[in-house]
DNA sequence: CTGACCCGATTGGTCTTACCAATATGGTCC
DNA sequence: GGACCATATTGGTAAGACCAATCGGGTCAG
């Protein structure tokens, strides 16, 4: 039912176990030719997926052995990997994400507010009049944050915000999207907060766009966080799966 | 001349070819067989380069043929590569740049303000009255700078801000800092601006610190593009080094 | 005992050849 | 014109081999 390369399923391993902290930073990894017998497969594959581990930025191979690098110098994309390891994922990292992406969007209103042209303006307006309906679900409360999260970024005109956006972006959809019961703000919040945001629009107020942003961002991560709490306590014991690391 | 893997040249081959637009997005990436052949190499390197590729989100690989991907879904390290291309860097790339690690860090100041414990605030105090000082170099500037925003985004107790940061800092590091004319902020504005950061921290003033790390970042970021506009007309036509080769 | 040095064992980097499965392509048939 | 199928092409992996860089341990001079 999956196409699954070969070195995918042992990259997968491996970086599994240098996230939970089997391997401690530094620490040599097995050779490869080890890794090739451990898995069976030819060193080809182990090579590929030892490529991958060190473009994620979990581990340097050069000759003489790999070694595990510092969580620290790794690559944003190993927060999904992250995420992943627990089900439900951990509910500080998703608040931790929920902030980071928060705070790129206060900057991001902000170039928006004070630079975007009047469409682009407009069109993000239109969106947050949209959010500050208060029948809306769950799921289009997301997407429409995800437009405007869309527009204000492009709008913004900076390239490196829009590739660290999406990076941050991929960490939600891989992992939390399709359990959108999570996401969604906190609630009745939501509503003044967006009214902020949008009055900051119309009189282009670049730091009380920043400022809203921020609010409407830790709205979100509260509910996000809350919920998630109550499922890791809750929801079934039946998971666990691997959870537990350090 | 180095140790330079061969599946390493190739890859950086293929990527400014990528980066530099010969293929459109969605096109068709020569077969690895003839690229091993175009290079003189086995395919198992070009594969090892196609794979580094596919890491950076610049080609999708599977059967049947690797496809170039839209630069809006390349991963954040593309930057370090696309400020490559050109020496001196350009200019609007590198003040996005900027900008984008002044979100950052009008983040990290604000979470700091509000939670960081009285140690952290203090040894980022600490900084910013150096770096209030007035006869500072441009390189001192600067490593006061990166100290401040590495303790500030350490107490902001954020994995997924510190992850970010440092993917950005590497891009600087990577590419500008040898040439540290080009940094340091735009002179005369930078006191000011860290009184006000530093008044921020002592009221515990969240917004205001946002406010000023803002007002940091943009005066850094002027002052760098200004420097590198200036350079990028009069310099000199020498160099452009490993440039465009076919 | 300490430190520099050297040599062999280990390891990564690349090459050769080969087969399989997935995809793309082009022609055929309706 | 559009659906359909056979074949060539392409990526994924395998087995085996060689070289150069690195690491480790042992030797020898101080």
């Amino acid at each position: 039912m999956k196409s699954a390369p070969l070195s995918e399923h042992i990259c997968a391993e491996l970086r599994d176990e240098i996230l939970r902290g089997r391997f401690r930073s530094g620490e040599r990894l097995p050779s490869e030719r080890d890794l090739a017998q451990r898995f069976d497969v030819h060193r080809g594959a182990v090579r590929e997926a030892l490529k991958t581990l060190e473009q994620l930025g979990l581990a340097k191979v050069h000759a003489g052995g790999a070694r595990v690098s510092p969580v620290e110098e790794a690559s944003l994309d190993v927060v999904e990997h992250m995420l992943a390891l627990s089900d439900p994922p951990d509910p500080k990292l998703v608040g931790e994400l929920f902030e980071a992406v928060s705070g790129l969007m206060g900057l991001a209103v902000r170039l928006c507010v004070e630079r975007g042209d009047d469409e682009q303006r407009a069109h993000a307006l239109g969106l947050l009049a949209e959010l500050s309906r208060e029948d809306l679900s769950d799921s289009e409360e997301f997407a429409l944050f995800e437009q405007f999260s869309e527009v204000i970024t492009r709008a913004s005109g900076n390239t490196v915000i829009m590739l660290v956006r999406r990076g941050l972006k991929t960490q939600f959809i891989g992992r939390i999207h399709d359990r959108e019961k999570i996401l969604a703000s906190g609630g009745e919040s939501r509503v003044p907060i967006v009214s902020d945001l949008a009055r900051a629009f119309e009189e282009r107020d670049g730091p009380a766009a920043t400022e809203a942003a921020f609010r409407l961002g830790a709205s979100m991560r509260e509910g996000a966080v809350r919920r998630l709490q109550a499922r890791t306590s809750s929801d079934d014991p039946h998971d666990q799966g691997k959870g537990g690391e350090v």
